[in-house]
DNA sequence: ATATATAAGATATTTTTAGTCTTATATCGA
DNA sequence: TCGATATAAGACTAAAAATATCTTATATAT
């Protein structure tokens, strides 16, 4: 009943991005590093997201990241589920077809209103918002000059 | 971020005990049938659910499992929180030490919130309601006689 | 052309979940 | 009191998912 690693990674991710703005280009390398996530298993979460159309994918040298739409147009639900899925508190809520009378079903109808609920919650969320303030997991910005410690881990 | 089978289980579990009254003991063996669950994998959520005070086992022959409260006392949160320990949705919500900015954090607050209401929501439900009515995973209460057939799996 | 950066998928590792097995203990009833 | 029956408790196994890395290919700037 938790996020997933690499969904709290999206999040960073698509954070750090939205405080650059839409459109401005980010190296994968840079990304990684602010946001203390592995390189290549941003490089997998990118692609999810661009699948997504949440970011666009620039290749080759000076390659890297952009944000496609503008950050107060981006949820955190539209972020998280594109890297976990739709989220579903229970195995019913996503295929009803798993419980034999699930219609009828009286602790389905919970488990349907509180997905419901928590959806709504991530919703509201936009990146304008989320993505200006102190947060846990990215270093500051605009960039603080030649500091090396590791970033937001235990 | 989804609700483990042995969360589900101990549902179940509660549920069909909660058809026959508080204080009615029921064996094992009735409950993990009736409800499609393990033997042995019932055993151990039971043992979870008697360390959160919701049911009581009697040990040997003719033994079995009892609600301690009436049903109307208990809470779909209380049982899967006996089962899947506190709820959080994330890790920053559980383990606030895990991120550097936790109180400050945009992020954090908006999973906060979210984690409250779910919980606030499990909370409301009590097995008096859950229990009378129709269910995805249990056969039919009182007991029609003689029927075979696998229950509510796939 | 070459250096640099990401793409994409294969592979490996670790953790969690799910389920089973074994030995011990408790209780009923003959 | 003894044997049958039922659960206790924890060790153990298996399967699945999460996490991370590695390798080969491709794209782009200079």
């Amino acid at each position: 009943m938790r996020l997933t690693r690499a969904g709290e990674y999206g999040i960073r991710c698509v954070q750090h991005l939205a405080r650059h703005g839409k459109g401005t280009l980010v190296s994968r390398k840079e990304i990684a590093v602010r946001t203390d996530v592995p390189p290549h298993f941003l490089a997998k979460i990118a692609q999810q997201l661009a699948r997504a159309g949440i970011i666009e994918i620039q290749q080759g040298a000076n390659g890297g990241y952009r944000l496609l739409r503008d950050p107060s147009g981006i949820t955190l639900l539209a972020v998280i589920e594109a890297i976990i899925g739709e989220i579903s508190l229970n195995d019913c809520v996503g295929r009803p077809e798993s419980c034999h009378n699930s219609p009828l079903c009286t602790v389905h109808l919970i488990w349907n209103k509180a997905n419901q609920q928590l959806r709504a919650t991530l919703q509201e969320a936009d990146f304008a918002t989320l993505a200006k303030e102190e947060s846990c997991c990215l270093t500051p910005f605009p960039e603080t000059a030649g500091h090396k410690e590791p970033i937001g881990k235990k």
